[in-house]
DNA sequence: ACCTGAACACCGTTCAAGT
DNA sequence: ACCTGAACACCGTTCAAGT
């Protein structure tokens, strides 16, 4: 027999990644393993090795494929706008990938394209004035939300527990009034929508951030105590 | 052979928990599985089945343990002041534990030690006056750092790669000039110490979200449009 | 009740070999 | 160069059996 079906050219790094991506949007991250990628690529587990260090560099590689969709944005506006406008543009980008979310939140970051856009937003803030210092602080105070997406805090559906079994009893919602007040009140809010717009959560907690900063910086903000 | 060695009470769920905790703390949430748990509790994997439901629940009952460890705090103080000492007992908790960051962020949440700590800053807000609605937003906004942790940006020691094996090529700091410049004045600002002051910048972040929720609370907020 | 043995269907990764 | 086979040391979980 051939040495490989004829039809097929010869792997590479782009053609594995892509083949992973397909297949972590096709059946999630946790269908991503180096034999099941094997398969859908109609090779042996190894083949892979030569043209990805491991399964760490694939995911790496993963999220890197997903970061280079983001589109360069225009350099219009003040700071605040182009930093808004980068970020919402990262989270199109992973807003095609859901499981880029976690992966990027696992993986221990700074690849080319993960610290391309770190550096874009860092340039952003200090064009506009900002301070080495305060910028610093506040690229930390942004968190994740840089890549777009805050950290999920009611997991689809607020405190109604799911199906998996579990020792502990499923917890009783009259425990919890102060959760059940907000989630009721997101619910009469939007009718007929799923309790959190998350769009909405996101922008807000990304606008109430960058206003902040603003107020910080033309305050004159410099290095303060704020300890523990 | 006697059915269990002389001295060993039987396990309960408690006591496996516990050794999980202690397992992950001296060897890290990687060293846990359901295997190497047994081996350390002198058992074979199956007996813990008993006990726990599976491994989700074994993680999510060792988030659960921790979390159990935030002492109660005295209601003093304005909302702000309450919120605040809140997460940083959640903080104080989990500082114990480094996994248990990674847990948190992983695990589907909402077992009653979370929904707990959630319930508590809830109420704090709606206590405080905050409408309902923004107390969800807020919640949002605070994202993770309600349990006393940001995400790690710069993951120990900025633009540098490790010497993880990788095929992409090591980024050059060259083209990351704004990162470089971050991470030299954080140096330079703190001689001796690592580049990040972590509870520095938690706090600097905490403080920014309260301080600009307070501020719209006073304004007499309501819920407003910005949309993507 | 609580624990065990053997088995199933998976993993990532190595090494030496094939073409 | 690129891919394969066989093997190693792991996983979580099931089921039927032991005491």
């Amino acid at each position: 027999m051939p040495p490989r079906p004829p039809g097929r050219p010869p792997l590479d790094r782009a053609t594995v990644l892509a083949a992973a991506v397909q297949l972590a949007d096709a059946e999630g991250v946790d269908a991503i393993s180096m034999r099941h990628l094997a398969d859908a690529l109609d090779v042996v587990p190894m083949a892979l090795y030569k043209h990805v260090g491991g399964k760490d560099d694939l995911l790496d590689g993963m999220v890197e494929a997903v970061l280079r969709e983001i589109p360069g944005q225009a350099r219009e506006g003040d700071w605040k706008a182009q930093v808004r406008a980068a970020i919402l543009a990262a989270r199109r980008a992973i807003g095609e990938h859901p499981w880029a979310r976690r992966a990027i939140e696992t993986r221990t970051v700074r690849s080319p394209a993960v610290l391309a856009h770190m550096e874009c937003l860092v340039q952003h803030f200090l064009r506009g004035g900002l301070s080495v210092d305060l910028t610093h602080h506040v690229m930390h105070a942004l968190g994740n939300r840089i890549w777009g997406f805050s950290p999920e805090l009611f997991p689809e559906g607020s405190p109604a527990p799911d199906g998996a079994r579990r020792t502990t009893a499923s917890p009783d919602p009259g425990d919890y009034p102060g959760i059940l007040a907000i989630s009721a009140d997101a619910r009469a809010r939007r009718p007929g929508a799923s309790a959190c717009d998350e769009d909405y959560e996101f922008t807000f907690a990304l606008d109430l951030m960058l206003d902040a900063v603003e107020r910080l910086h033309t305050a004159g903000w410099s290095s303060g105590p704020t300890r523990l």
